[in-house]
DNA sequence: GCGACAG
DNA sequence: ATCTTGTCGC
């Protein structure tokens, strides 16, 4: 029956999936790796419209705060959505536009979780080690871990993420994806956001740009 | 077995 | 994530 050899298959992708992450987990650099203070600082994110991704990338720079590029690719959306597998839904949407952007970009802002994830190895962790960008993890909300009163985030006892609140907003979710600390992170993440705003300036334009397209495309 | 669960 | 009206607030 088709249905029990979908179940089988998709299974299969799981099981292979999370071999995937185990691996990456272990290449995943936790030290700084920035030479200079980072100039271009890209954020990407991507919206839905039946079964298209529309993906949207912004480059920020620091020095003026201003969006020095825009860039946005469709495809085809091929896997569900699986806590804790987003990397199969999301990542070759987000490498496609990336790939193209890689030399321009100092540091990479991912809509997702960094180590802050079951096997240590979230979105953020698989495609900043593919590109070998130094890459933050920023959600909104959490996958797993404990917050702590001091706003460090725990896995098994070990601090992976860091809870980062606003005044009258949620807050979010930083946690390293490849090439930098935790505390280069929330820095880098902090001096991004602008005031009354939730998420940092690459990432908040990236998520308006990438709905605006998804919903400004015939249904 | 039960509940929780990035986007 | 997306589906959706009105509504509260700067």
């Amino acid at each position: 029956m088709a249905t029990s050899i979908d179940t089988t298959a998709k299974s299969q992708v799981i099981a292979k999936t999370k071999k995937l992450q185990e691996d990456f987990s272990k290449l995943v650099v936790l030290a700084d790796t920035l030479g200079k203070e980072p100039t271009n600082i890209c954020g990407i994110d991507v919206a839905y419209k039946k079964n298209v991704a529309y993906c949207s990338a912004v480059l920020i720079n620091t020095q003026t705060m201003r969006m020095v590029k825009n860039i946005h690719k469709s495809s085809l959306v091929i896997n569900p959505y699986i806590p804790g597998y987003l990397m199969l839904r999301e990542s070759e949407a987000l490498l496609n536009v990336l790939r193209p952007l890689r030399s321009s970009i100092d540091v990479l802002l991912i809509d997702g979780h960094g180590v802050l994830h079951p096997r240590k190895c979230g979105l953020a962790c698989y495609v900043g080690i593919l590109l070998d960008l130094p890459t933050i993890g920023v959600a909104k909300s959490l996958l797993c871990g404990v917050v702590r009163n001091d706003h460090s985030i725990l896995i098994g006892g070990m601090p992976c993420g860091f809870e980062l609140t606003r005044a009258n907003k949620k807050p979010i979710y930083i946690s390293v994806g490849h090439g930098l600390t935790l505390e280069t992170a929330v820095k880098i993440v902090s001096s991004l956001i602008l005031p009354k705003e939730r998420l940092p300036e690459p990432l908040r334009l990236a998520d308006r740009f990438s709905k605006t397209q998804a919903r400004s495309y015939k249904s």
